[in-house]
DNA sequence: TTGAAAGCGCTAACAT
DNA sequence: ATGTTAGCGCTTTCAA
């Protein structure tokens, strides 16, 4: 069923009949409501190849998401969605999982769906120029900067938390409370992304206060499942039990954690205290509320989105805004015994 | 930069570089390797409308699901990718927000994307034959049937676990353990949708046992996030404090709930025994692990793939497949006092 | 092995 | 107010 096809049965021309699919004002009436009845009758549904191939320019904006499934990014996509749909533009969805790059996935988007911008969310941080050549529009890198590559930055828009400083500030937060013995929950130590800048900010705080990192207390989960942390807690449980507090990279790693150490009978936070950076509806819901520095994850998205269309419609060019977590307290932290 | 671009650059046609780039064989190999290094070097990457266009038929399959965020969905979502990627099918995923129409988005989707079927995960169960005359296609309905619409059997698939039978078993697994005043948290008692057809079960299973429905014990929360489930939780004890049982239609609900429970002074399960349908995740790591109706997320999605193909492939005509959970003991469950 | 050319369904000039 | 027509970028016969 085509636009020639519903010409045909009203007896107009397909012109006509693309007039009144989009809303042009030149179409009588009678004409008008003939063809939406007919196209009701019919159940025709426009052909978007189409639309979209004889249109020069889409309103469409790209969001690249490494894992929808993970909690964290539900609360930003909901705010990027809005903000996008606000501004008169349309936001194209695009998930990839962990083996796929995310700059090829956005290079392919961006030409195939005449994207005006992209926005990346939750990617790698050692992006290069070669790398980025093939986007061909301006984009964003939200929740992350490029810490490791050699991307210029001026050639690209961010909207982060300093991973570093917030670890770091995690990790300050157990020491202020006496903490010495603070053990590390991560996905990789050098994964060129978030568990790596997660971890040099642990190392950091440890050494601004005199204490040495102790590799045996470093748990690289391979993972950002809650299993993994499961697991890895139970081997570091099996290997150590000095130590007094744990830093999770994230609040899921930090809830299946403090359940490892409830079903081996060890308690929270009177045995060893817990904190993490996210902030998500779960770790509200633990037993004890986690202790966490929570993200700006609305503003995360508005922020993308502001500067985004700015460079789209030439208000302003790239820039790069650094937000900052909030420490909510829960029950998870305590003094050091 | 379009194929005639490249085809300039290389001196050849726009069919040999097509060529090149669909993989078929008919191409000298010194054509071949030079038109790839062109479609590298200046990162060209096809329009995809324009492909779609002119192909009288795509290899794509369209997932509708209401809310990716759901992490119910997530698992779901996974399996039926990889049974699609393993069949030489592609995915289209489509997300859509608590208002919209599945059927119309799906009929969208549907000629847009020339898809050869459709999945909806989480629909609602009120079909009629009009509103899925748009479709097309043959589609499956994945984790529900139609309970409530007049569309006829031989019409459509579904893969589903029967929500009245589950939430029987699980109200009555309760009632195994002497409890009779149960509460109940769901979304509301008739949205033509899994949360009413649990209710349903729930008001059975009290009947088989000769208890009559307390409508004060019935807790409607308005949503299935999880702080609805807190404060209902909150509302619930507010004015009763007889119950010795909840069941809540889903994980996330329950443990928002026993979080409400723990923040006032009172213990799962010797105060209250909880139980839930789901299985996912987060259950396994609250404290204490939910004791919940696991719902077959791996056999749902594959089981909804492979009867959508055989429809595509005319290897078999529509089927209707129930599934049905698996009790999980977690430790939220007790004999009544 | 390669090229020329006919569309795929639609929109937007340009005519009328 | 309505019709005619030229492409949008690509694939795919058909010819060479």
């Amino acid at each position: 069923m085509t636009i020639k096809d519903i010409a045909e049965r009203c007896g107009v021309s397909v012109s006509t009949v693309s007039r009144v699919l989009n809303n042009h004002p030149d179409v009588s009436e009678a004409v008008r409501s003939q063809v939406m009845e007919v196209v009701k009758e019919v159940h025709y549904v426009p052909n978007s190849s189409a639309r979209d191939l004889v249109k020069t320019k889409s309103d469409a904006i790209g969001l690249v998401v490494r894992g929808v499934g993970n909690p964290f990014f539900t609360e930003v996509i909901r705010s990027i969605e809005e903000m996008v749909g606000k501004a008169g533009y349309s936001l194209v969805l695009h998930q990839i999982n962990s083996g796929e790059d995310e700059l090829l996935a956005g290079a392919g988007l961006s030409r195939s769906k005449k994207l005006q911008g992209l926005i990346f969310l939750g990617g790698c941080s050692d992006y290069d120029p070669e790398k980025t050549a093939g986007l061909g529009v301006p984009f964003v890198c939200c929740t992350y900067t490029n810490s490791f590559g050699t991307l210029k930055k001026e050639d690209y828009s961010s909207v982060y938390v300093d991973d570093r400083e917030e670890a770091f500030r995690a990790v300050s937060t157990l020491m202020e409370k006496g903490h010495r013995k603070i053990a590390i929950l991560l996905d990789s130590v050098h994964d060129r992304s978030i568990s790596e800048l997660r971890y040099q900010g642990y190392c950091n705080a440890l050494k601004a206060g005199g204490i040495d990192v102790d590799p045996d207390l470093v748990e690289e989960i391979g993972g950002y499942e809650m299993v993994d942390a499961y697991e890895g807690m139970n081997r570091l449980l099996d290997r150590r039990n000095d130590f007094t507090a744990v830093f999770a990279i994230g609040d899921a790693l930090a809830v299946a954690a403090m359940k490892a150490m409830h079903d081996r009978g060890r308690r929270v936070p009177e045995d060893c205290s817990f904190i993490a950076i996210d902030g998500i509806d779960m770790s509200v819901y633990s037993i004890p509320t986690l202790t966490t520095l929570v993200q700006p994850k609305e503003q995360l998205g508005k922020e993308s989105v502001r500067i985004l269309l700015d460079m789209i419609e030439k208000r302003g060019g790239n820039r790069h805004i650094k937000l900052t977590t909030t420490l909510r307290f829960g029950g998870s932290v305590r003094n050091c015994p």
